[in-house]
DNA sequence: ATCAAGTTTTGAAACCTTTCAATTCAGGGT
DNA sequence: ACCCTGAATTGAAAGGTTTCAAAACTTGAT
C-alpha cells in the first residue's frame, strides 16, 4: 500500500465560507429574493431580461439550491427510499433496478438502504427516513409482521412492501407467488421422473422459504405422493457458501437413498451446490439434477447452466414504485396487494443431454 | 397477475394531517421550546423531572425530529454518498459494504445512488447530492477526469474517488494497483509455460481495462516477449453476455493460432467466457486457461473455479469513507491517494489437474 | 435575610426557501 | 392627461430546529 500527499496541502479549503443563497443572489442581480425565486420555480412569470441576469449571477456565485429549505417549506422532499435485504443478492438489485426506473420517471430521488437482513439496522434505516420525511418507503422487511411498519405508515410516510406480503389494511404490496413458484419446481422434477427430490434451504424464518416449500409440498401431494418423501436439507442462510455445505451433506449420503434432484430455495444456493457436486464429482444432472429460484444472470452463466424459477424482478421494483408514486399523489388510493407468477425456466441442469 | 382490493378503502388516512413539531411537544409539556430542544441534544443540562415529562409527551404525540430543519439550521447533515457505477456488478456492492461499515461506525447515513456507467445520471446525482448538502461524496466516476468532480469539491462538497485516481489537487482517492494486477496476471500465465495469451475486455475508455491491459503489456516485456503477442478480444462492456460472445470468437480461431490462455479485464467477462467455452466443448483449463479479475463471490462458485486477481474491495471501500470523514472532521486533513496492492488466487481454470 | 454560585429554563434570532397578496410598471385605448 | 389591464416585481410571513445570551430558580453559606 502506497500513499502519496501533495506538498501543498489542502490548496483551495476555505475559499468559500458558505454556499451562495437566494438572497446572496437577490442582492447581486439587484432584484427583490421573490424574483429569484420565480426563476428557479416559475420562470415564465420573470422577464426575459430580469431572468437572463439572475441566471448568469447565479452561475458566477455558483449559486446551488438548498434542499434542506426548500423541503421544510414544502413540507415534503421528493426522494423515495428501498430499504433492501440483501445488497449482495443480485435479485435485490435487480429489483432495485426497476425501482429506480420509476423513480427517474417520476423525477424522484433514490435512497437505497442495505438493511443486509438485520433487524436492528432496518429500523435505524426506518427511523432516518421518516426523519427526512422521504415521500414514501419500498422495503423488502426482514420481517412483514413487524408493527413498525404499520407505525411508520399510520404517521404518514407511505411503505410498501416488496417481494413480501403485509397487512393489507395498511400498505400496498408486491410480491411473486412463492408458493407456486414451489409448486412449479417440483412439478418440472417429477416430470422429468425423479422419485427422491431434496429441498435445499433455510433458515425457516424466512418467509420466502416458507411459502416455497409449502408449494413444493402441495406439489408432491397434488401428484399423489407424500410431502414426507421430501428430504429437506436445511441451510443457515440463502447463500453460495451454505449452499456448497449442503452440497457436502448431500454427497455424504449413501449413493442407494441419495436424491436425484434439489431444489434449492435460491439461486445462490443452487450455485454454491453446483459447485461442491462438481468438485466431488457428482455429475449434474445425471446424478442430482438441480433447480435454482430467482433466474439471477448468474444462472444461466454457470458452467452447467442452471434450471431455475424466474421472478420478474425488475417489473416487481417498478411496480412497487408506481403504487408508492400513486399513493403519494392520488387522492384516491386504495392499498393494493399483486401478485406476480413465477415461471420455471428450464436449462442443462435438469435436462439429461 | 392477480390484484386484491381491501373492502374498506384508505382506513388510516387523513387521521394526521401534520406532523407533531417541537413547539407542539413545548404546548404539551408545559415548556419552552429551548427546553425541547435541550432534551433532545443535550439531556444532561435538563432535570430528571422535566426531561422524563418531555420524553413522555414526545412519544404520546409521535414526535418525529424533522431533519430539514434541523440541517437547515445546522448547515450540513450527517449523510454521506456513493455514487456507484454498476450495481449490478457485485465487486461495487462489497466495496458498498465496506463504506457502509465505516459509515455505520461513525453514525452517518448512507446514500447509494447508480450511475450505471452514464455519464449524464451521475451529473444529475452529483447535483441532487450537493443540493441535500450531503457531508460528502464517494464516487467511481464515469470518467475520472471529468471537471464536474472538481467543481463539486472546489464548492466545499468533499469527494473522494474511488477505484480510480483522481487529481491529488482536489481529492483523496483509493484504489488498487490496476498496472500491477494486470501484471501478476500474465505472470502467472508465462509460469504456466503458456505462449499464446489473450487480453478481454473494454471499451478502452474504461481506465480499469486501460490499465490492466497495460500492466499486461508490461509484463510480456519483462519476460522478454513482445507486448504485441497478446491477442486483443475487445468488448463493448464488462459484463457476462460480452463474454459469451468473446468465447465465441475465441472459438471460431483455427487451433493453431488460437490463445491457450485469457485474461479477462474483469470476472463478469471471464464467466461469461468460461461458460460459453464449455457449452463449445473448449475444455478448461486444458484447451484454454482463464483468469478474471475482482475475485466477486461467484469466481470461485463457478463449476471450474476462477482463478482471479483479488481486490481488497471491503479494505477499499472503508478506507475511502474513512478519508472522506477525516477531510469532514480534520481541519488539517491533506488529501491522499491511497493505492492498495491486488494478489492473484489461483484455482482451478488455470491449474491443471 | 442575603448573597454567591450553580443549575435550569426561557425567548428570540437565525438558517434558506417558497408563496401570495399587494404594489409597481408599461402600454394601449379613450 | 387618464384609466384600465395585464405583466412584472416586491416584501413579508411561514416552516421546524438549534443556539445563545439572559432570566429565573435552587442550594448552601454567611
Amino acid at each position: 500500500m502506497v500513499t502519496t500527499e501533495p506538498g501543498s496541502g489542502r490548496p483551495l479549503r476555505g475559499t468559500s465560507p458558505r454556499s451562495p443563497s437566494v438572497k446572496d443572489v437577490a442582492v447581486a442581480a439587484e432584484v427583490s429574493l421573490g424574483t429569484v425565486s420565480n426563476v428557479l420555480n416559475r420562470p415564465d412569470r420573470v422577464s426575459e431580461r430580469t431572468r437572463e441576469r439572475v441566471e448568469r449571477v447565479m452561475r458566477e456565485l455558483g449559486f446551488v439550491r438548498n434542499e434542506s429549505a426548500r423541503q421544510l417549506r414544502a413540507g415534503r422532499s421528493s426522494t423515495i427510499a428501498y430499504v433492501m435485504l440483501d445488497a449482495t443478492n443480485p435479485f435485490f438489485t435487480d429489483v432495485a433496478q426497476g425501482i429506480e426506473e420509476a423513480a427517474e420517471h417520476a423525477d424522484m430521488s433514490l435512497f437505497i438502504c442495505n438493511s443486509d437482513n438485520r433487524a436492528a439496522r432496518e429500523a435505524r434505516y426506518l427511523q432516518r427516513l421518516q426523519q427526512q420525511r422521504v415521500q414514501g418507503i419500498l422495503i423488502t422487511p426482514v420481517n412483514p409482521d413487524d408493527p413498525t411498519l404499520d407505525e411508520v405508515s399510520r404517521h404518514g410516510t407511505p411503505v410498501v412492501i416488496v417481494d413480501r406480503v403485509g397487512s393489507i389494511e395498511n400498505h400496498c404490496s408486491v410480491a411473486v407467488d412463492d408458493v407456486l413458484g414451489g409448486r412449479v419446481a417440483i412439478d418440472h422434477l417429477l416430470d422429468m421422473g425423479h422419485e427422491r427430490i431434496a429441498v435445499v434451504g433455510g433458515p425457516q424464518s424466512i418467509g420466502q422459504v416458507r411459502d416455497r416449500f409449502t408449494g413444493a409440498r402441495a406439489a408432491m401431494q397434488d401428484a399423489g405422493r407424500s410431502p414426507d418423501d421430501l428430504a429437506v436439507v436445511g441451510t443457515d442462510a440463502l447463500s453460495v457458501s451454505e449452499g456448497r455445505s449442503a452440497g457436502e451433506r448431500i454427497a455424504g449420503m449413501p449413493r442407494s437413498s441419495r436424491p436425484t434432484a434439489a431444489f434449492c430455495a435460491n439461486d445462490l444456493l443452487a450455485l454454491g451446490l453446483l459447485q461442491q457436486c462438481v468438485a466431488l464429482g457428482i455429475s449434474v444432472p445425471e446424478d442430482l439434477a438441480i433447480v435454482g429460484y430467482d433466474d439471477i444472470d448468474f444462472a444461466a452463466a454457470a458452467a452447467v447452466p442452471l434450471t431455475s424459477v424466474r421472478q420478474p424482478r425488475r417489473d416487481l421494483g417498478r411496480t412497487a414504485a408506481e403504487l408508492l408514486l400513486d399513493e403519494d399523489s392520488n387522492a384516491e388510493h386504495a392499498h393494493q396487494q399483486i401478485l406476480f407468477t413465477p415461471e420455471l425456466v428450464a436449462r442443462g441442469s435438469t435436462r439429461h443431454s
